[in-house]
RNA sequence: GGGCGGAUAGCUCAGCGGUAGAGCGUCGCCCUUACACGGCGAGGGUCGCAGGUUCGAAACCUGCUCCGCCUACCA
């Protein structure tokens, strides 16, 4: 690591390319069914064949690439078999638009055969796209075991789960009202039709009764359907039409007789006119009504939606046009009464938007009521689980309501179904009527032909956990060692498309489950919250920003904010990026902005690696021995106590599938403790002469960015590997992707090195405070006094006084207990620690007290909350203990600090200073202030009448008598006279003066809310004079103790993003 | 109509009974020899509204208002 230079900046594009090849060329990921580790096993949800890789997909792929690599790391055989679906509809209609557009033809124009051979051509032609755009995600795939839907080893498991289903009766074929699509001529299942809110209208027509001059008013939002009216149905207590049940009404227009009938299912009173007509062949509760009534059935449409025969003179009309003739026709007839606005729910084609025409036809079912059941016991005995688990209510509702699933589809493209029909004498094949034969081949007897229908593409990816891994091969290695797969991932839209149907197949087929866990994610929407769609033009390609992208290949909406394209960010960023925004149950919203934050985040780590390389030497750790054993500094034991804690905490949030917190875990620890730490810590033995520190410095840097690097590698492949590649080390594998994943090892915990680098950390913190709200330059050197009484404390900061210097930017630091505070100085009272830099010279003073004028409000607010828990009686006698005790401790802190506060405040004070007005009471600084304030204009140079006294009394020797308030007195003249050193001298005085009562009844907390009535404050105040006492004192280790905040009190969580 | 989720700092979100947090953005000082994709510091919130439970509620309960998603046969 020592000769090679690194790039100044992380150039994610090469290293990427250069890995993403080399893993593949290594076989790295190719699973062995005989190893004798632990299995583990994912399915990637097979994207469709023709189509690319979206945000969505880079999710799915870097979920399950954690997870996989994770597990490979911790030592499992892991496999994750990549695949793709024939996604039947939605490629058949890409190819069919590809040919109408390119040789204006349609596919029957080619046949079925040639049209076939055009699918699979497309599909070789595309098809290797989403492997390339999941290589260069970094996803681990299996590659030797890619499979496709329609492979020669799927299809068999297809044919053969059909055609036991189907001996079984799970599989039957019925005519019933489906959902059918005008526009791709075929049926469609429940799931495939989207309900949409749409403004139509309501109309009403007059229907007149047989033999009478009564009409009966229907409402309907479809009138055209009238015309495959089979009865009109009125409520059975309806009083206004309870008299014309068993009549007829002659249907206008077509005037056929139909009866008028009594249904309390269909009809509610209440709604429209109270009458409904009833269309069997075309509305699926007319349907419902229909089978109940035994009402005929009229199909009055073609299959591409037009009028048909039974439609009379409406023959050849489209169904919209229809509807306008036949308004049109019942105005003329004055049998139109009314037409008004109507919000109905309009059933939607998923695939081709338009509206479905519910229609009469035989379809092949699965009857899935028993399958279903035992799907949901599997879920009830907890043999596969939902993450997060609030799915499983919306899985369970689902199957408890299930209908028969429609598998069959009337398309070219896919699975054909088999079934063989006979033919006919006449050399033509009676589909409707004749009865099927269901097997691989044709019975030998006669002839046969194939139903032309191909099933469902949710059909094949319900077997996929088995299908793919050899099934119906009961005897397949990989499906004895990877079934049931150990966890489907996959996004929440498709839990009943998908994952619903999978653990009814598995479970029916495989008599286990096929998954033990369900982690369903969420969707990825833009950074305002819209779904991702080509119409909406906001679908990035993550290859663009992986890769980067000019203008011109963005959306409209991404170009607008990017109008010079996107910068490469990296798979790694885009990654993390999604890794972090994981988030139970809640859309994901993608900004490029937060992409960007963590390719800085990479960047950094790079830059973690060149500092390491510059300083390294020729340091090569050859593993033997263990970094404990070696004479490690303070900061050495703590950053590895720390990278403890991320292990643990990064192993932690993966088990639970708290991708996130596993993000934030490590970009805390890698950037708020590694680099902002560590490394600067590091530096003076770095740069130092002492070899042995240098050693040891060294050998904890390279263990650190180890493990680190390994903790990183599920979430980052990338530039982890790129980077543990060049470390100094000796290795036992060759990439990283193979290394051991870090275990938690108590031996690293340190809470001695922890607890000792809190003081030094908080004085840290604290001198940078000073210097940043005083505008002091960070080149300029300071001086600094750090005041405490706690002897740990002082010693710990002599000690590491070389610790402090660099990193606080110090020329010198004094430590000393508490006492003499300098003149003009800025303070800033930490937990345990004063801190004081002289100012004068530097800054303006007034700045200085404006600062601690803004503190000492805060402090004083926390403390007028805490006290007011106190005013409740309850609050002492019926809180727990602790809290009781936390809040009088954290009240004793602020009276202190809030004291302390005013000390220096008051030490500051301009020099034109109007001098305290005697008080027999104890001091309101505040108040004393705000006066100050106000009267600025006592001149100075002129001590007034209570000065002047001291004075004299210390003249006539009569010092002794003085009270503390005497010697503030002096302490603000002898300031005024500009004799700094007398008057630091004498505020001392006034200090040791007031510290014997401090100890019986402290002072602050009347300081700080005078207001109070007695008798509520004196249970803090008793709390206030414990607790200062020596119990507190063996706790430095609270700041380092508190979970979120590993440094100190408020250490480095503020780091970007 | 039913179900689920959400409403916390300008933005995106953690927190889910005991001192309001992070990242981004903002402001200030800095090109300090790993990193300006950077360093250091700071400001910023009556936790949607109204009740209730509790010593104590952003968190638990009830109701309401918005915003999403799923699901459903009001013609």
């Amino acid at each position: 690591m020592s000769s090679e230079e690194l790039s100044k900046s992380y150039e994610p594009t090469e290293v990427e390319a250069r890995w993403s090849k080399k893993w593949l060329d290594d076989g790295l990921f190719r699973a062995d069914p005989h190893s004798k580790k632990p299995p583990f096993s994912i399915v990637l949800p097979p994207p469709n064949v023709t189509g690319s890789l979206h945000l969505g997909h880079a999710l799915t792929a870097t979920i399950q690439d954690i997870l996989t690599r994770w597990k490979r790391m911790s030592g499992f055989n892991v496999l994750w078999l990549p695949g793709t679906d024939h996604a039947g509809i939605a490629t058949q209609m890409v190819v069919e638009r590809e040919l109408m557009k390119t040789e204006k033809k349609s596919r029957h124009d080619l046949g079925r055969e040639e049209f076939l051979k055009r699918v699979w051509a497309w599909k070789q032609q595309y098809g290797e796209r989403i492997g390339q755009q999941h290589r260069l995600l970094g996803a681990s795939l299996d590659w030797s075991r890619e499979r496709f839907t329609m492979d020669a080893g799927v299809s068999e498991a297809v044919k053969e789960v059909f055609i036991r289903l189907h001996k079984e009766g799970l599989i039957y074929r019925a005519n019933r009202l489906i959902n059918w699509d005008p526009v791709l001529r075929t049926a469609l299942s429940d799931l495939e039709v989207d309900n949409e809110e749409t403004n139509g209208s309501l109309w009403s027509i007059a229907y007149p009764v047989e033999g009478s001059t009564e009409k009966l008013v229907v409402a309907t939002t479809r009138p055209e359907t009238m015309l495959g009216d089979t009865a009109v149905a009125v409520h059975p207590d309806d009083e206004r039409y309870k008299h014309l049940i068993g009549k007829n009404v002659v249907l206008p227009l077509v005037n056929r007789k139909i009866p008028i009938i009594a249904d309390k299912e269909l009809v509610d009173p209440k709604f429209g006119t109270g009458v409904v007509k009833v269309t069997p062949a075309h509305d699926h509760n007319d349907y419902a009504t229909g089978i109940r009534h035994d009402l005929p059935m009229i199909n009055i449409f073609t299959e591409t939606a037009f009028v048909n025969e039974n439609g009379g003179p409406y023959q050849g009309l489209e169904r919209f046009a229809a509807r306008k003739k036949v308004l049109e026709d019942l105005t003329a007839l004055e049998l139109l009464v009314e037409e008004k606005p109507h919000k109905l729910p309009l059933a939607k084609s998923q695939r081709s938007g338009v509206p479905v025409e519910p229609r009469l036809s035989r379809q092949w079912y699965v009857k899935v009521k028993p399958l279903a059941e035992r799907a949901l016991k599997a879920v009830a005995d907890g043999r596969t689980k939902f993450v997060p688990d609030q799915w499983t209510a919306t899985f369970n509702r689902w199957l408890e309501n299930i209908t028969d699933w429609c598998v069959s589809r009337q398309l070219w493209w896919g699975h054909q179904i088999p079934a063989w029909f006979p033919v006919g004498a006449d050399s033509t094949v009676d589909f409707e009527n004749s009865t099927p034969f269901v097997g691989r081949e044709p019975p030998a007897e006669g002839q046969w032909v194939q139903d032309p229908d191909v099933l469902d593409t949710w059909f094949s990816s319900a077997l996929w956990p088995f299908s793919t891994l050899g099934w119906p091969d009961a005897s397949s290695p990989d499906l004895k060692t990877w079934y049931p797969n150990s966890v489907m991932e996959t996004g929440h839209d498709i839990i009943f498309f998908w994952v619903a149907r999978m653990m009814m197949m598995g479970l029916h087929f495989m008599d286990d489950v096929p998954f033990r866990t369900v982690y369903l994610h969420a969707m990825v929407r833009d950074e305002k919250g819209e779904k991702m769609s080509k119409t909406k033009g906001n679908v990035i390609d993550p290859l663009d920003i992986i890769q980067g992208a000019p203008p011109e290949r963005l959306p409209a909406s991404i170009k607008n904010k990017y109008p010079k394209g996107l910068e490469p960010m990296g798979a790694d960023a885009l990654r993390f990026t999604l890794a972090a925004l994981t988030q139970q149950g809640r859309d994901i919203k993608l900004s490029i902005d937060r992409i960007g934050g963590y390719k800085a985040f990479c960047n950094k780590l790079w830059n973690a690696t060149r500092f390491g390389m510059m300083n390294l030497g020729d340091f090569q750790d050859d593993g033997r021995v263990f970094i404990k054993e070696r004479a490690l500094s303070l900061s050495d034991r703590w950053i590895l106590s720390r990278l403890d804690r991320a292990v643990r905490e990064t192993g932690d949030a993966l088990e639970r599938y708290a991708f996130s917190d596993a993000t934030s875990t490590l970009y805390q620890f890698i950037w708020g403790e590694f680099c902002d730490w560590y490394i600067e810590l590091s530096k003076g033995a770095l740069y130092g002469d002492d070899d042995a520190a240098k050693t040891s410095t060294r050998a904890t840097f390279v263990f650190c960015l180890d493990r680190v690097l390994r903790l990183l590698h599920p979430f980052a492949p990338f530039i982890t590997e790129e980077i543990w590649q060049k470390l100094p080390m000796a290795r036992t594998v060759n990439s990283i992707a193979i290394a051991e994943f870090p275990k938690p090892d108590d031996r690293l915990r340190d809470e001695v090195a922890e607890a000792t680098m809190a003081p030094v950390i908080t004085a840290i913190e604290g001198i940078r405070t000073v210097r940043g709200e005083s505008n002091l330059s960070p080149a300029l050197r300071i001086e600094a006094l750090v005041q405490s009484d706690e002897s740990m404390v002082r010693e710990t900061l002599e000690t590491y006084r070389r610790y402090v210097l660099p990193l606080a930017g110090l020329s010198k630091l004094t430590v000393e207990r508490l006492g003499t505070k300098p003149p003009q100085a800025a303070a800033e009272i930490r937990h345990q620690m004063e801190i004081y830099v002289p100012l004068a010279g530097l800054v303006d003073l007034a700045e200085e007290r404006e600062r601690l004028k803004k503190e000492i409000g805060k402090s004083e607010a926390e403390s007028a909350q805490i006290q007011k828990k106190f005013e409740n009686p309850n609050y002492a006698t019926r809180a727990p203990p602790d809290v009781v005790e936390k809040d009088k401790a954290r009240l004793a802190e602020l009276a202190s600090r809030v004291g302390k506060l005013n000390d220096n405040l008051k030490r500051i004070a301009p020099v034109e200073v109007r001098v305290a007005p005697p008080a027999s009471g104890p001091v309101n600084l505040v108040e004393e202030l705000k006066a100050e304030l106000s009267e600025m204009t006592v001149p100075a140079g002129e001590p007034d009448q209570q000065v002047r006294e001291a004075l004299d009394k210390l003249r006539e020797g009569t010092k002794e008598g003085l009270s503390s308030q005497d010697h503030r007195d002096l302490g603000v003249a002898y300031m005024n006279m500009g004799l700094v050193d007398d008057a630091v001298r004498e505020f001392n005085a006034a200090k040791e003066e007031d510290e014997p009562a401090k100890k019986k009844a402290p002072a602050a907390p009347k300081k700080t809310a005078p207001k109070k009535a007695a008798p509520k404050k004196t249970a803090p105040k008793k709390a206030v004079a414990k607790k200062p006492a020596p119990k507190k004192k063996p706790a430095p280790k609270k700041p380092a103790a508190a979970k979120k905040k590993p440094v100190a009190k408020k250490p480095t969580a503020k780091k970007k993003r």
